[in-house]
Formats: C-alpha cells, structure tokens, sequence
DNA sequence: CAGTGGTCTAGACCACACG
DNA sequence: GTGTGGTCTAGACCACTGA
C-alpha cells in the first residue's frame, strides 16, 4: 500500500469520471471508497478537484454526476459589458434566479469605494446567474439611491443594472475590476451549490461616470469551470 | 452545543490570530482543537480560510505562525509587464529561486499554442519568486527553441523570459492572458509552501510579435493573498 | 530527539432528495 | 423511509523542523 494514496487515487478516479456517459451517476461515496480501498474522506477530498474543473457534480441527498460537454462563457475582460450581453453575443442561454433589491446605509467600505459620506442610502441588487439547470455566478451591486432607486426599476428588471444605467443613457466610461481567487463563503457557496471552501473566482469592481464619480462598487463569484475569462495585455513604450 | 461549529470556530480563530502579534506562534493543532472543542480535522478546515488569505502561515513540523503586514503587489494587467518590473516599479523585494532551463518536445497542446508542429524542440524556463522569505508566484515560460535557446542565456539570467526579449529587441506587442482559479495541484502546492487543493489564481497566456507569431506559451500560480491584480474596463460603442 | 503540521482511517450523525 | 452527500469526531501514523 503506497504511502500516498492521493495521486492514484486521483488517476483512477479520472478514468472512472472518463468512462462514465454525462448525465449518469457514479456509484455511492461509501462504495467507491471501499471500491478504491480508501477512506470516505480521502475520496471526498480527491472529488473535489474533479468538482472545481467542472467534471463532475455532487448533490447532496440525490448523489454525483458525470457533467459533460460544459457551456463556458468566453470573454474579453477589457470591453466592459454584463454577463447578460456576453452570454448572448456566444448564443449561451442564460437565466436569473433569487434576484433581490434591498435598501441598506453606506458602511465604511462602501461609503470609500463609491465616494459617499457613511450612511448614505444605497441599493443593493443581488442576483445569481444559471446556465441550463446550474448557477454559475453570484453577483452583487451596490449604489447610492440618487444613482438607483428600487423604485425607478421597470416591472421586467433580469437584474443587470450595467444594461439598466447604459439603455437609461448614463455616461459611463470605464469600470476598474480587481480579480482574485478564493474559497466559497458560506452564502456564497449555498447559492452555487457548491461545496464549503471550494475554489472560487472573484472580481470586485466599481463603474465611473465620465465625471469620475463611482455610481456602482459591485463584486461577484464565479464557477471556474465555466468562465474562461481573459484579457489582452499590450506593451508600452 | 451548535450543529455547525464551523462557523463559531471561525470568529474564534479570527479573534485569536487577531490577538496575537505577527511573527508569533499559535498553539499547536491538537491543542487548539482541545480548547475549542473541535476536532482536528474541523479545525485545520478553518484554519485553511485564513492562509488563503494570507492572515497564518502553516509549516509542517515547525508550527502555525500569524502573519502581519502581507506585502501586496498591486498591479493593472492592461500593461504588458513582468513580475519583476512590477515589483520595482513598487519598491518590492523580489527574488527568484528554483530557476530551471531545460529543453523538450512540442506536445499537442504546446504545438497549437505556439502554432509549430508536434515534436518541435521548445525551451522550458521555470521559477519560484518570492517577497521577503515566502514563495508567492509559480511561473513557467514555454518557448520554441528557435525563439529562445538556453545557451543565449546570459550568466547572470534572472528569468524574466519577457524582460529578456524585450532587451534582445524583439518586436513584441501584446499577450493574451487568460485567468483563472484553481486547487493547487501537488508540485505546485509543495513549491508555494501550501497545501494542496489550496486556492490559486491562476494565469496562462501566450506572447505575440508584430508579425502574429506567438513566441511564448506561459502560465503561472500565485497566491491570492499577496496580490491585486486589477483592470480597467472600457465601454465600446 | 520531541514536537509540529500533513495525511489517512473508521465510524457516526445530519440534512436533503426522491419515491 | 431509504439512500445520498455534508459534516464532524477520535485516533493513528507520517514527514519535517529545530534544539
């Protein structure tokens, strides 16, 4: 017996996953760790990578599948639009679910990122994104009520409030967007339906007017399996 | 007794490593656990939120140490940079370790990036760089050997493949770097210094000269903690 | 050498899905 | 209810660090 089970247990596991058609189940977690002479926890911690990668997907109470050919969502990051006009300039069908607007007052961190004295009335949307039947994105924005106000948001609002302010003729420029990677919070991992602590990625950013004033900070977590995000870089000189 | 410790155990552990000064020393996991009344393994899944973060670093068979002050490196990806020149350009010690060259054969994901048949000679250039005594970023370069042989490497070549190009005078123009997040994989995880399956952002991209031609296929890991990757997006009309 | 974090096991109980 | 994945425990052994 190898004093590390991990790798192999690795290999077989992608053989398995391989040979496995999409959309049918593999066999219960106790079984396949007794299959594979490994304890349950092993395996888990094994699976997980086959998770993040997008392969395979656990639910709880009803068991894993085999996920096969992933829908990505491939995009420059330079052009700043909403996952909306991304997703359908690639003909990806996508939907919103638990979109929720509340009314809240600027705390510290807000109040900076968008250049408001503290307790400023904001707004808050926050929606989550899904492709065919799986979420893939978390997204949150936050802006002051003279910029947004619950009430101003047409009986049809999806939940892009870049689309919102661009179709309502605001004056945007440019957003500045950070990009980090991190493990689900809690929430956050509730609502992807994904795993406590798995692999996120995630961006933070805030739109400027013309003006330069900050009218939206906004952040989100995104399924790495499902985005291919990516960006030209260019020499200067 | 709560059914989730997980989240009681966090704000415990973030009042703790919050009060204690950096530099110093947990206690050891046994006895954390013991006084918190978890498990061990409970509590090494909490403690891996916070050395995501950068907040504790774990070292096997020395202890669990708080860390202070993490040296960011803040950087726009718009611009065409290396590693190195961001890091002077921000007065960051910086320091390269590791550095390998060796010589090997186009497979087929290396020959369709790099657009040259399978088989061709390719050049691999591999570093570690580090911020005062800890490995933040994993990067290797990947070059047709025509474009870049080992032996015109300078002695006292550091590994900035870009930065060697550039003052070589090739006509570089931009790079296409895709991100990402993802569990660092095994030899990545031990030359980071982390566990693995811990979170990485991650970036791969390729490098043009004027001509179209793609010179260099790198990727890299680094560890979120210790950077701010950002960019500014711009609305297209 | 003793003590640390890293890995793995075996088993328990819980929350959830589905018939 | 039955079976699934999700969480947690208690304990073992290993690899590594440093006195």
């Amino acid at each position: 017996m190898p004093h590390f089970p991990f790798q192999r247990l690795q290999s077989e596991l992608a053989v398995l996953i391989a040979g496995t058609p999409a959309g049918k189940r593999l066999p219960s977690e106790p079984e396949l760790a007794k299959q594979l002479g490994v304890s349950r926890a092993t395996l888990r911690e094994a699976m997980r990578t086959f998770e993040t990668r997008g392969l395979i997907r656990r639910r709880q109470g009803s068991g894993t599948f085999v996920v096969g050919q992933v829908p990505v969502i491939n995009s420059g990051l330079e052009i700043l639009e909403s996952l909306e006009t991304m997703a359908k300039r690639m003909n990806l069908e996508i939907s919103v679910s638990n979109l929720r607007i509340e009314r809240l007052y600027a705390d510290q961190e807000f109040a900076d990122s968008l250049g408001v004295p503290l307790a400023t009335n904001l707004t808050r949307v926050q929606r989550i994104m899904s492709t065919g039947k799986r979420p893939v994105a978390f997204l949150v924005d936050i802006l002051p009520e003279d910029v947004l106000n619950p009430k101003q948001l047409p009986e049809n609002f999806r939940g892009s409030v870049l689309d919102f302010l661009l179709e309502r003729g605001d004056l945007l420029t440019m957003a500045r967007a950070a990009i980090s990677a991190t493990d689900a919070p809690a929430d956050v991992a509730k609502a992807l339906e994904v795993q406590r602590g798995d692999v996120l990625l995630q961006f933070t950013s805030q739109l400027f007017l013309a003006n330069g004033r900050v009218v939206d900070h906004s952040f989100g977590y995104f399924l790495p399996g499902y985005f291919h995000f990516h960006i030209l870089r260019r020499i200067v000189s």
